[in-house]
DNA sequence: CTTATAAGG
DNA sequence: CCTTTTAAG
């Protein structure tokens, strides 16, 4: 049987259940939903967004209120959940949750945002060092039971050239710096996980899965492509479709980023 | 010749303008319009709203950033300005201003809300221990020179069980609390200065300028009567006709308070 | 409930 | 530009 995964940044589950999400969830195909930037405790949250009937719902706040957060929405209950990734710095930090469903283990990904010299870029740096040894480690672990990993997400880091309308102006912002780039590559060439949405289309400018709020980025189309399904080689080489959701019009936006769906075939 | 003078609180200048204010301004027949908290510096308004056609603006901004701030538009242009009431405490808060036009000085107040039992009400009655001897000295200074004082604005006290729909479950907040009222009294009674309103529609209810946002204040005309032209005998004398411009509906707020407008005949 | 603010993105 | 928090009302 195939499965559906979806991952989005929702830039607060308040705003976007407003907005729209609720139907867009009611709607989609999916059989797991990764969230970030939650920014929201269950209890803040209308049932219809926090609690949708059908769904089962993981989800890890940040200790700081308003703050990050991710969630997996799945359709079956997941056969075991694990909170962050075994690093004191960032535990209770809202960045990372992994559930197991079957044979497969799903997780999404809040990696930090920066902002170049500052106290955030060097945050956002160690964390990229932290969560590199973890990802080596689970996907040992993972294959070594005979399973497959998917880390689904935001990880704030466009790879190449490819990935952003504006990388001639961007080669000094976080998000697309050199070494930024380069930690990406680890994750592909060392780990060996797969960048599964250009694994299915190569030599395509984007999908951009990211447009700023500010100035005209969405009606330019001038996005990024920093939201990601990383897989072992093994579901990558499932992978049989991939799209982008780019909302039709900026009234029908109710994020700044847009979900990224994989079909992945029966093994 | 008559002339009409309008208060209201605008909650909030910036939003009030997006919301209506702008289209009240232009319809309003008033030659004087008392603003109270209008939360902004005038470079923050855009200009329909911070120098519409037509009208001089006098607007004094508190020096906290985003509170308080009273203006007086007028359509003839001030013949003198005069800015807080001479006490340190309240210098720059953004509560007091006073222009002169023509025979007439017309101030605009925006007395400080309180709260029982904190540090919020002990500045209230500060603010209101301050203000009396200067309502006292302008009178006599005003009426020296042949002149009269109209102080519009939001007073924040209901004086009597008339002046609020829910008097007894009021009785112990700030804004009909026995000592607000008997300091109201005494500006009444003591100072000699006449509620004009108050003066022209005895023994009825209200009319109220001032409904909560809160729960269901508006649908239910569960308001307070705290906006308040306070005169001189002499101008009070003159008063033809009084009314609240309380909006039609709910959509058609544009602030918590409704506009209280006088006309005042000629001498 | 609504207006501001500030920090974050 | 947008969503949060916090303070204020």
């Amino acid at each position: 049987m195939s499965f559906e995964i979806s991952t989005v940044n929702v830039n607060g589950l308040r705003a976007a259940a407003r907005k729209g999400f609720v139907e867009w969830l009611g709607s989609t195909g999916a059989d797991a939903v990764c969230l970030q930037e939650v920014r929201a405790e269950p209890g803040q949250l209308p049932a219809e967004a926090g609690a949708p009937a059908g769904w089962h719902v993981v989800l890890v706040p940040s200790a700081a209120k308003g703050r990050s957060g991710v969630a997996v929405y799945s359709r079956a209950e997941p056969d075991a959940v694990r909170t962050g990734f075994g690093v004191e710095e960032f535990a209770g930090s809202g960045r990372y949750v992994e559930v197991d469903l079957g044979a497969v283990s799903v997780g999404s990904l809040y990696l930090p945002s920066g902002e170049v010299g500052t106290e955030r870029q060097e945050e956002k740096e160690r964390f990229m060092a932290a969560f590199l040894p973890y990802l080596v480690r689970r996907r040992a672990e993972v294959e070594a039971a005979g399973r497959e990993l998917v880390v689904c997400g935001d990880w704030n880091i466009a790879h190449r050239e490819a990935d952003l309308k504006n990388w001639r102006a961007n080669r000094r912002s976080s998000g697309f710096l050199p070494e930024e780039r380069a930690w990406l590559s680890r994750v592909f060439e060392e780990v060996g996980l797969v960048d599964v949405v250009r694994d299915l289309h190569p030599g395509v400018e984007g999908p951009y899965s990211w447009w700023s709020y500010r100035g005209r980025a969405f009606d330019n189309d001038a996005g990024w492509r920093i939201d990601y399904q990383v897989a072992t080689p093994g579901l990558a080489a499932r992978a049989v479709k991939a799209r982008v959701e780019r909302a039709a019009s900026h009234d029908l936006r109710w994020s700044d980023h847009a979900p990224v769906s994989v079909v992945y075939g029966a093994s």
